[in-house]
DNA sequence: AATTTACTGCAAACAAGTTGCAATTGCAAA
DNA sequence: TTTGCAATTGCAACTTGTTTGCAGTAAATT
C-alpha cells in the first residue's frame, strides 16, 4: 500500500488534502507501529517543517480518517487510544506488568479465531485488538535472583 | 470461588473489611459480566442498604482489590476501563459497529494462543483483553433489504 | 478501651478527548 | 484566474473519567 494510494483516496472522498493531514498521514504511514494523538502532534510539531497544527486538529483529523478507512484505531490498556494505517499486516505485543516493556509477536494468530466467531455467530467483516500481559522472561529471572 | 473465600483473601491482606468493600465486592460477585465504575456505584447506592458510598471511594477499593488480585481490569473499546472477580472462567463479546450489539460467546479461545506466546517469547503467567469488533447477523440482512 | 493505620467524603486537580465559533483555506466551477 | 462555498483550522471552553490532598472516621490489634 502506497502512500500517494491514501492519498488518492482522500481526493476521492469529500475531504480535503492539507498540510496537516499530509503531515500526519506521512507520520503514521513512515511509523510501523500505533502511535497516540500526542505522539503524532509531538513528532509532527518536531520534524515536519510546519510551524505548528493544533492537537485539537491532529483528532479531528484522525477522526476523519478513520471514517474513511484509511486511518484504524485500537485500545492500548496502557498508552489508551492509538492510531495507524488501516488494513496493514499487522502483529501484537505482550506488555510485561513488571517492567513494563512491550514486546512484538511475529504474527497476529487471532485469524483462526474469528473465523470461529464467524462461524458461532454470523458476525462478519471482524477485527479485533489485544492486549497481552504477563511477566517476561527478564523480569523472571531477576526475580530468582532475588 | 466463594465469596467468603475472596473475604478471607482481604482479611490477609492489610486492607480493612469495610460496609463499601463489601458492597462492592457483592456487587461484582453477583454479577456475571464486568461493570465499569459508574455501573458498580450506580448499583451500589441504589441496591445496596448503604446510604451512599463515594464514587471516589469505589474507584479506590477496586485499585486495592486489584492489587491484591481480588479484582481484575478490562479495557472495552466502547465503555472504557471495566472491573470484574479475578481468576473467574471468562468468555468474550463481539460488538457489532453497525447497531451496537454485544454478543458473548460460548468460551475464550485464547488459551491456545497465550501458550504460543509463552514459547515465542518466554512470558508467563500471561493475561489478555480482547475487543472483536464486526457486522451482526441481523444488521447484514437489513442490509441487504434496503 | 487505647492505639494504630486504613478508609472515607468532599473539593479540587488532572488527562484525554470533544465542541462552538469565527477566521482561513482548498478546490472546483465559472 | 477569479469566485464561492464547504471543509478546515486555532483557540478557548467544556465534558467525562480518573486521581490526589486533606482532615475526620472507623476497622483491626493490643
Ligand atoms: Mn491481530
Ligand atoms: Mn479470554
Ligand atoms: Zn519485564
Ligand atoms: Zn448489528
Amino acid at each position: 500500500m502506497t502512500l500517494e494510494s491514501l492519498y488518492e483516496r482522500i481526493r476521492d472522498s469529500s475531504l480535503r488534502l492539507t498540510k496537516g493531514k499530509l503531515a500526519v498521514l506521512e507520520c503514521l504511514y513512515h511509523q510501523h507501529a500505533s502511535l497516540t494523538a500526542q505522539e503524532i502532534f509531538d513528532r509532527v510539531s518536531t520534524q515536519s517543517d510546519l510551524e505548528s497544527l493544533d492537537l485539537v486538529t491532529v483528532y479531528r483529523t484522525l477522526e476523519a480518517l478513520t471514517k474513511i478507512g484509511v486511518v484504524e484505531q485500537v485500545e492500548h490498556s496502557v498508552k489508551g487510544r492509538k492510531f495507524q494505517i488501516a488494513g496493514r499486516s499487522h502483529s501484537h505485543t505482550v506488555h510485561c506488568i513488571v517492567c513494563g516493556v512491550d514486546v512484538e509477536m511475529k504474527e497476529c494468530l487471532l485469524e483462526s479465531i474469528e473465523q470461529k466467531i464467524e462461524a458461532q455467530t454470523g458476525f462478519r467483516a471482524l477485527r479485533h485488538t489485544v492486549n497481552f500481559y504477563g511477566e517476561c522472561a527478564l523480569c523472571i529471572s531477576s526475580e530468582h535472583e532475588a
